[in-house]
DNA sequence: ATGAAAGCGCTAACAT
DNA sequence: ATGTTAGCGCTTTCAT
């Protein structure tokens, strides 16, 4: 009668109320824990982020939250600071709490966490981007595809040499970025080279090598950056080197979020559908878990729109140096 | 043995090593619901969050996490994006769910909820404020007197009309946030006016009264705004009505962490020990877990220093209509 | 239709 | 010291 299946079972009214009544007496609280013992399901998914920064995991929220609607099903945020054995320890204490499944966005060195979940039976799916060579968990991603808006953007100002600027994080989509940047670039009639792209070990900071590069022959006139964090490095390190950016160097960013960016130094980005990457994320979740049978594949969510901020201009043709259009 | 207390039994290493072996063989995972079932504690409180805006969340989970260091307890991050109803849900899944113990950035209108959740036996704390009239349930703020140092900034740079803006939200700490503003402008000699407070409805928004003030009679030269989300609409209400803000209008804020501040506009704020908060709050939780008998009070965390950005200058010396100082 | 009983997986208490 | 059992609160199943 507590499972609100009163009309259907022919219950009066009266009878109804004066149950609630009692239950509210005896400040009856149902065990979810007893329940999801018996049930076998709990009607949590845990949602695993590196870190709240910056509106992502707000955004990304909205999505899961939008997509969950009215299903009884609740959405429990861990947080590990990027680190690993935390990260492992949430996920362990996760799947130990019997969540339905999970959603996380991957570190790139977690493989056998991610696996060691989906060995013992939990659902799970990436957010974002996924480590290589775990092809059989599922991914959600913002279609790559995007970066050819802000290459395009490059192209049409005038560059003809862009520097790729990465991380090396072992990562799908980080890695269908390059394949793009690359494509894009070829598509133009450019011919890009091996040494255009530059990966650092972290996904926040690039090395010296920017600066190497513009000190050196036949220079760089833009920037392409994988990660609007990594952008942001770039820029104060040209400024402390005193490179104008919008005037000598153009960066042009992945990931900023429409809000994000406004709110920040208005870097030249092409914006993610942040929220849809929520909704789409817990949507497939949510199926994996009614229809254990078959595995849904990567798919990627497509949309983003290029935002020009003040890091991007044409050329600068004060330097003769620079190669003609072909 | 599972439990990790084979030294303490004198069970034998390879004994200890033949059962690890084989719980892995099986898959075997401990069940939480279970365990938590039985023990009557689930070694997870509930962390609830209207928004992960801004790095908030994300620096109050610093503290969280660092305070619960290597115990057992698992914090889990809901959020409800400031629907109430939402909220009630989310609080009703923690309890029902038994976590020990409930971390809650409380919305205005939401007393009987909370109230709810104690009667129902879940040791709760509130993050950041407090509704008024729940004094029976504790609350971790940074301390309202850091409201001073931003007055003070105020007053040394020669301003002597200011106008507060804060929101009408029927919470402790932005009362108090009230009471130090006329308590500093009254050591400073002057003898602030009741109308020079001015409450908007919500915590994001100014209304209109700002830009009469300014048309009216006496205009103030400087507002001191309560939350840093107003700060930002009152900038842009000033900024599209063509009052220049540092040189016309000053404005100074609470609440801007550094790390927020330092992306976004440059707003004069006082920076919150956001950490701080988190780690206090977490701590005095645990301790309200492990004994329930003392029951703490509300307590302040202090700290935060004056981070002066670009919206606050010298008072205008152009209009003659100011008053001397006493 | 209604009620009784079994059992989910664990641990604390008890008995050996 | 070691093994056994009862029971946490719920739902499902089986018997009436």
């Amino acid at each position: 009668m507590l499972n609100g299946k009163a009309a259907e079972r022919k219950i009066s009214v009266e009878t109804v109320q004066r149950v609630l009544a009692a239950a509210k007496d005896v400040n009856y609280t149902p065990n979810a824990l007893a329940r999801g013992l018996r049930q076998k399901k709990t009607h949590a998914i845990g949602v695993v982020f590196p870190h709240l920064r910056n509106d992502w995991a707000h955004l990304i929220m909205r999505g899961v939250v939008e997509e969950l609607g009215a299903s009884e099903t609740v959405p429990m945020i861990v947080c590990h600071h990027g680190d690993a054995e935390l990260e492992a320890r949430l996920l362990r204490s996760l799947v130990e709490r019997r969540v339905d499944g999970i959603i996380c966005n991957p570190l790139r060195n977690g493989m056998d966490r991610y696996r060691d979940v989906v060995r013992r039976g939990v659902p799970l799916i990436f957010l974002g981007d996924a480590p290589k060579g775990l092809d059989e968990i599922p991914c959600s991603a913002w279609d790559p595809a995007a970066v050819h808006l802000a290459v395009e953007h490059l192209l049409a100002l005038g560059h003809r040499r862009i520097v790729y600027l990465g991380s090396r994080d072992n990562r799908v989509i980080s890695e269908a970025r390059r394949h793009v940047f690359w494509d894009s670039l070829r598509q133009a009639g450019l011919s890009p080279s091996r040494r255009d792209i530059i990966l650092s070990s972290t996904s926040e900071d690039v090395g010296d090598g920017p600066l190497e590069l513009l000190r050196g022959e036949n220079p760089p006139t833009a920037f392409f950056v994988e990660y609007d964090d990594q952008a942001v490095s770039l820029y104060q390190l040209l400024d402390d080197a005193g490179v104008a950016c919008p005037r000598n160097v153009s960066i042009a960013t992945m990931g900023g979020s429409p809000r994000s960016v406004s709110a920040g130094c208005c870097l030249t980005t092409v914006s993610a559908p942040v929220v849809d990457e929520g909704r789409a994320c817990a949507q497939r979740l949510m199926s994996m878990i009614d229809e254990p049978e078959h595995k849904p594949e990567r798919a990627y969510v497509h949309g983003g729109s290029l935002l020009v901020g003040q890091t991007t201009g044409p050329v600068a043709n004060s330097k003769p140096g620079s190669r003609g259009t072909p």
